[in-house]
DNA sequence: TAACATAAACAACGTATGTAGTGTAGTTTA
DNA sequence: TAAACTACACTACATACGTTGTTTATGTTA
């Protein structure tokens, strides 16, 4: 999945992936500068050093830009834990619960004045990714799979979003073990 | 709450009332002609043939536009169906369920091409109202109530989420038979 | 009804967006 | 290495956005 879209970027003209990085770490250090609302297509550009129209073969808006960038920032930490291509147990779940709220608390470190708008955008990317990491897990079940994966799906990402927003988080594994009950509920019948 | 809001609304000056009246129906109307994201704030002012500059003195862009028909919406629906001051039981979480799936398959009908962004800032306002009712009927609890009623909320939303995407819905009686103890399981202990 | 307060209209401005056309320079393939 | 391809630069344009200042009209209060 994610290793058959590296080899596809790969294997991409040296020009296209010169100006594609570059607009990804310029986009990335404005993020954290000034925030996703106030960065324009106009400040992207400058900072990476192309033409503004340009940007826009590569993307068609600083939207997409976005899924983009939080696409490719999951599948790494996906990879990097070795969830991709295993299936449900309480262990893998814990750790994907513990993936999701790192990756939430990171990118409000990351991102000044992260408002309501700019978490939408993300939300939706990172849960298409997330339901279908899930339902891979629960593929070989003869069960029906496609509520328990959606409501884990929601569930998973709604409590990190919670712990990220905590004025005072708690250790991140003493929170885990609260979550986790939560999502098992449903899960458990296929492990 | 809801009745607070609408106190004050009707002691606005009359002029506030018609505008906002216009910009409402406006913005209704056009959503189901175009659906969200090819509406401009020209386009709304025009049909409500008021002037542009009017506009931003009663919304800050059409994303607060937006934010505040989805609000109004849903107090309607749950005042409606007095759910507003209850506390936890199976039969009012069913109802709930069901107001979530009709409001969503509503939206869809009543908006052209709803992309994801679109749907993705919906999401955002309902949840908001959707925690905070949960919220109010856990309150009596002596036991923790802020993540049984954030996983509640994320599940519900996702379920209606999923059942107003699907081709071929089943009848949505059928649907809440299945997606009620899927959320149900967190929440008996408050029953 | 007179005085006051303020909502809305109108004109004008600077900025960001997204698109189109043309030329140039870097990359691939034969 | 020559030919074909295409990513990128640059100019230009039409459109939408959000704000400011001024005037007019409508509503409120004394």
């Amino acid at each position: 999945m994610s290793s058959k879209l590296k080899e596809l970027e790969e294997k991409l003209d040296p020009r296209v992936k010169r100006t594609r990085n570059l607009i990804l770490t310029s986009f990335q250090s404005l993020l954290t500068e000034k925030g996703f609302e106030s960065v324009s297509v106009q400040d992207v550009t400058n900072k990476a050093e192309i033409n503004r129209v340009t940007f826009y073969a590569h993307f068609s808006d600083k939207y997409e830009l976005l899924d983009y960038t939080v696409q490719k920032a999951f599948m790494s930490e996906v990879e990097k834990r070795n969830l991709n291509m295993c299936s449900y147990s309480p262990d893998n779940l814990r750790n994907l619960i513990l993936i999701v709220c790192e990756f939430l608390v990171t990118l409000h470190s990351r991102c000044a004045q992260p408002h309501e708008q700019f978490e939408s955008l993300v939300e939706g990317t990172f849960k298409k990714h997330l339901f279908e990491l899930l339902s891979r897990w629960l593929k070989e079940s003869k069960l029906p799979t496609e509520l328990p994966a959606t409501v884990a799906t929601w569930a998973i990402y709604g409590l990190a979003t919670h712990y990220s927003h905590l004025k005072k988080r708690p250790a991140l594994e003493t929170f885990v073990d609260e979550a986790f009950p939560l999502v098992a509920v449903n899960l458990e019948q296929f492990a």
